[in-house]
DNA sequence: TGACGGTTCTGGTCCGACCACATGACATGT
DNA sequence: ACATGTCATGTGGTCGGACCAGAACCGTCA
């Protein structure tokens, strides 16, 4: 094995700032709630000029970990704050219209995660979610629903059930998994011809997804729930689709 | 359910630029490999202050969408690329860190993710990969071996499996939510107190490991994966960890 | 007491300049 | 002719300063 030399890339000035402040998250003393002090006092503690600063900070806030306002008060500022899910799904997301991941893998992904939330929601499922997953099948059935909204429906309901699982990091990964395929599935949703048919057949699936979930049917649910995603994908493989991925 | 009312927050002009961008990206235009334009003709173009410009291509760069490289030259540049790894790593490290996910979550995560990547390993996995692991292993076996060097050990053969499932989203998914509890798992393994049984039994459940992925026995694998993963998760729970989240 | 308006603090934006680095073109010397 | 050194050029990276917009605070005035 050939010794391989690569740069030494010495880091630009906002990744050192992007690493200190990160090493002060990961050794917790910046906590979620705790106040960054403002730009312009940071900057030059640090040692750096604004913009790099600046550019750090818009770094954390892209993976959800700051937020800043401006004006006065005390919801000003930069703020440390827990929002995975957006940055999880927009990087997910992105990296899937790149074709970093193939169809293939997010189906598979899409059933191991999705069978576990759907087990865990068949044992952790409150009765207010339960009732919100209702309201939107209920909703997925008026008669000339239109295909964004099913989409959107559909959508929710899915990321609804894995919020009901108890578990925040399979929830976020499921979330954004399923976001990452929104786009391909609202395509694959448009093209359909018999639509009440299409329509009608997912809704039973997902009303018996819900009956076995409020009746506590892990294993049902989970095997019903990749039936239910692999059925579907399956309608999407012969459509267009991010290229297999190289580098 | 009451309505929210949230502000409508306009959007500032780096997330305008960042949508365009990611836009032409979704759209396909902006494809992996892809050169951007010089940002001192972009930002004009887009009509906005380089800063602007520059803050939205960070957020791209840091979400592994795209590389730049000064200087001159073809290599020089705003390049799209196809990095999530790194990104989604941080992302999950840091939220993590901060206690958007409880060791609970964390472990049925894995549990999930990592039985799904030996299942798949040992259907996928190629002899190449194999050889790898067996020099993993062979190295963790090694007398005297320090606590970083294992966990650094351990954390390149779950990863490598999981790479070796096939499947790149599963893969990254794996390594970026192990990787966030490598921190965590260095502690637990510093504070062992009898090393050698620890590393003896954790060494043996890995041999046994690899030789269900090369023998293709991709359900027992994944099974014992799972046990693998809750015993050594196991062994945390009493450490400290980060509270359970709250928004 | 209440309403109003100015002050102040915050992030957001823009501009212009310079730096560091890598390349490529050119000149120079052998 | 070739090798070498030097300079011009183009790229991202950094910096400092200025101004804008919005929100909260505070004092004044009715």
């Amino acid at each position: 094995m050939s010794v391989e030399w690569e740069p030494v890339r010495q880091s630009r000035t906002h990744e050192l700032v992007l690493e200190t402040i990160e090493a002060r998250v990961l050794a917790g003393e910046l906590k979620a709630g705790d106040r960054l002090p403002p730009e312009r006092e940071l900057a030059p503690v640090l040692g750096v000029s604004r913009s790099a600063l600046r550019e750090a900070l818009r770094v954390l806030e892209t993976i959800g970990v700051l937020v800043a306002q401006s004006g006065r008060g005390p919801d000003a500022g930069a703020r440390i704050v827990r929002h995975p899910d957006d940055a999880l799904g927009r990087l997910l997301r992105l990296h899937f219209a790149l074709g970093s991941y193939s169809l293939e893998d997010v189906l598979e992904a899409r059933v191991t995660l999705e069978r576990s939330s759907f087990q865990a929601a068949a044992g952790h499922a409150s009765p207010e979610e339960i009732e919100e997953a209702e309201t939107l099948l209920w909703r997925m059935r008026a008669p000339g629903v239109e295909v964004a909204e099913f989409n959107d429906l559909d959508t929710r309901f899915h990321v609804l059930i894995a919020r009901s699982s108890g578990n925040r990091l399979t929830s976020t990964l499921t979330s954004a998994v399923r976001e990452s395929v929104r786009p391909l599935i609202l395509r694959a949703l448009e093209a359909v011809e018999d639509w009440p048919a299409t329509t009608g057949s997912l809704n039973d699936e997902h009303a018996e997804l819900l009956r076995l979930v409020r009746e506590g049917e892990a294993t049902a649910a989970a095997d019903l729930a990749e039936k239910h995603i692999r059925g579907f994908h399956g309608t999407l493989v012969d459509d267009k689709q991010p290229g297999p991925a190289g580098q």
